[in-house]
DNA sequence: AAACTATTCAATATATTTATTGAATAGATG
DNA sequence: CATCTATTCAATAAATATATTGAATAGTTT
């Protein structure tokens, strides 16, 4: 093999890798299964994909090797191959929020029409963490909470919210957390505790950034 | 703006950025700028592309705003807009290599086939620098080295290095790099240098690596 | 073993991406 | 101002990606 095909080769392999993220669907099923593993049926009705389409997409992912499957009495769960396909996602959109005005004008936009709060990253988090009395406030679905959450959170689905406040602290600050930057449970959580006369604020990224970092996770057993 | 949409138009947006990734030229485009600026016939050379060709690439990074142009005389440059456009290149090679079996396959089998030499990483070096008597070698082209090399490195082009032989110091270990994983320049210096009765080595990463973690480097001006 | 269920496959029409060719352009040089 | 030169544009044909539909499959449950 001379220099020439060797390169070709490698470049080829690499390019397929980014075709099989280069799609809004899959790049969206790759932040879901960052928080863990889903059905079929989950990830299209969470990606409001029709369930063959779902599959298809899926399907591109398994050929690239960016996810894995597990077979679970009648369910077929997909998760994330390894922690490398998140890091490379959170590159990418990284590189699209700084890069792309576009991007980072619709979630501002977006972010301000409806909810209009000031944001707190996960380095101004663990600062708070160290000084003050912060609750932290886990509202995704609760099988993702279970599958892995900030150490110490509180889990209230976002649906519940409303009905279930009592349960926090009224004294202190509550920093809301989700999926990642894009997910906007964490907002809706944030308008909904501010409303109430809590102060409340949203992680800006999400559980799997924080995971990343390794800073103190818990899982629940069984 | 509901949710859905919001979502719909960051994950196009998201897609389009990676999209113009996802092609085998236009990554190999990506990791030769990450060196410095180019022209578009350079570029097209280097990449073994038709002018037109590489012209084409070079306006689907630039629209997605992952390259920027200056103009110099005659010639138009090109560079990235950033350094998350090569972190994301890094995060998306490092996925390739640990994921892709072919990838990691044809690089291994290319160098033992040619080479078959041990590589030092970009820790080790560090490690190396500390303790014994280690010379850096930069085998990239002149004008790569001009624009950003690695602190007290020698440069001699991979082309003229078996005449300059005599100006490397027998004595301790000779480090040799170049642009990156894929580039075989190193490679090649190490055999020429093995040959001649050095102890040599490459480095595993390319410049822009040690670069990016902020590690010294010397810039020639003018 | 039959029935059931979640998922995948196959076929299709449409849209997008790619390399090639040759012409057009914009800016520099004489 | 005319000429030159590096780069870009436009048109094309071939290849690839996408969503939809309905049928097929593989594994579970009864």
């Amino acid at each position: 093999m001379n220099k020439r095909d060797f390169k070709d080769k490698v470049y080829t392999e690499l390019a397929k890798i980014t075709k099989s993220m280069a799609n809004p669907h899959r790049l969206e099923i790759i932040e879901l299964l960052a928080q863990g593993e889903f059905s079929v049926e989950q990830i299209a009705e969470q990606t409001h994909l029709s369930i063959a389409n779902a599959s298809q997409h899926l399907q591109v992912l398994r050929v690239s090797q960016l996810v894995e499957i597990k077979r679970q009495g009648n369910f077929i769960f997909y998760r994330l191959s390894n922690t490398n396909v998140f890091k490379a996602w959170k590159a990418l959109r990284e590189l699209g929020v700084e890069r792309i005005a576009a991007i980072d004008k619709v979630v501002k936009e977006f972010r301000k029409s409806k909810f209009d709060f000031e944001t707190v990253t996960i380095d101004e988090l663990i600062k708070k963490l160290e000084s003050g009395k912060v609750t932290i406030l886990d509202v995704r679905p609760d099988s993702e909470y279970k599958q892995g959450h900030i150490a110490n959170s509180i889990s209230i689905p976002i649906e519940k919210l409303s009905k279930r406040l009592k349960e926090l602290p009224k004294r202190g600050e509550i920093i809301a957390y989700c999926r990642g930057p894009f997910c906007v449970y964490a907002d809706e959580a944030v308008a909904l505790l501010t409303k109430a006369g809590y102060k409340a604020s949203r992680l800006e990224e999400g559980f799997p950034d924080w995971k990343l970092q390794e800073l103190p996770i818990e899982i629940s057993v069984n």
